[in-house]
DNA sequence: ACACAAAACTTAGATCACGAAGATTATAAC
DNA sequence: GTTATAATCTTCGTGATCTAAGTTTTGTGT
């Protein structure tokens, strides 16, 4: 068996303390996923698809871009889990109001019945995950991560108006 | 544009207070991903590349194994990105004292020189995250963070002792 | 009315990550 | 020594996510 070795580098060098808060907000959001994943696959459901029942549980009929917004993902991430929503019979889309180009989304009979079943386990997974924080840790908790989210968003609007933008994962042909 | 709406659903029903924590932790990794991304690029590095690349600068010359375990992440990811890396002529994989098992990774010179270029880069991004907060601040999210990770893996061992399926809430691990 | 811009959805291709299962090789048991 | 077990790497398929680019539809300006 192999201990993972985290005290190693605390006091090491080449890993300052900023860097360490960088890889565990990446460890505590991978540990969020799949504690929730663990749970939706007992109900057939993936974490993804759990994004978008979860909002349309509060607002049933959105389009697709508005559930991408809401979700703060983008429309092809969106396409792809209402695709697959569809086909599982979770939902369904439909034109309204003569426009053919939006596409609304409505739970199906079956995306409503999900919801008694996958709502509690969110909630529990959340619940576990913050055991032992107290009122003021939390709060402090949730104002750095939105302080955080803000730097790097900042950071990213300039980059972009530099030019600079996150690289293209298509026609690459650098590497 | 993407015009993330924070503000939305403070007093929204259904979203509470935790739920919120793991919201947060999955923008803020995301944002770091991406600040780190932007910047690896201008060294056609990528993010899963930088990941052992940056392991290996410490302990030159790990197997495969050792380097997925150092990362927190699985062999076949481990796998996918030596096998580029080797392609790309930042390292070189051997096998050493007759083992003709393991598979031990080193740095080539071009994966040394990287180094100098790539480190200022991460340093940068971390840094530019958490400004505005102060020691007490940041010690304090580096706790809550360890507490989070640690119950939510204590949680999924649990889950995988009973079986890799927990509904404690309920009854029915049905479907 | 017609051309053009903007909006909305789709498709394509890449990266990163995972679990499951296969293939080798090393080590232990007998 | 032969067989069983464990370690290690590899392959395969899936999913989530992104950027870029394509298609269709709607709306606007002249």
């Amino acid at each position: 068996m192999r201990e993972i070795n985290e005290c190693k580098n605390i006091n090491g060098m080449g890993n300052r303390g900023d860097e360490r808060i960088a890889r565990l907000v990446r460890l505590a959001a991978r540990g969020f996923n799949r504690s929730l994943q663990i749970r939706l696959k007992t109900q057939n459901v993936t974490f993804g698809q759990w994004i978008f029942l979860r909002i349309l549980w509060q607002e049933d009929g959105l389009s697709q871009r508005e559930l991408s917004e809401r979700a703060h993902l983008t429309e092809p991430t969106a396409h792809a889990a209402l695709t697959r929503m569809e086909e599982l019979g979770y939902v369904e889309r439909r034109n309204i109001a003569g426009n053919k180009r939006r596409q609304h989304a409505y739970l199906t009979p079956r995306g409503w019945e999900l919801r008694d079943q996958i709502e509690p386990l969110a909630i529990e997974a959340n619940d576990i995950a913050v055991v032992g924080l107290n009122t003021e840790e939390r709060d402090i908790l949730r104002k750095a991560l939105t302080a955080i989210i803000q730097n790097l968003e900042k950071d990213e609007a300039d980059a972009a108006r530099r030019g600079v933008r996150v690289p293209p994962t298509k026609g690459n042909p650098a590497a």
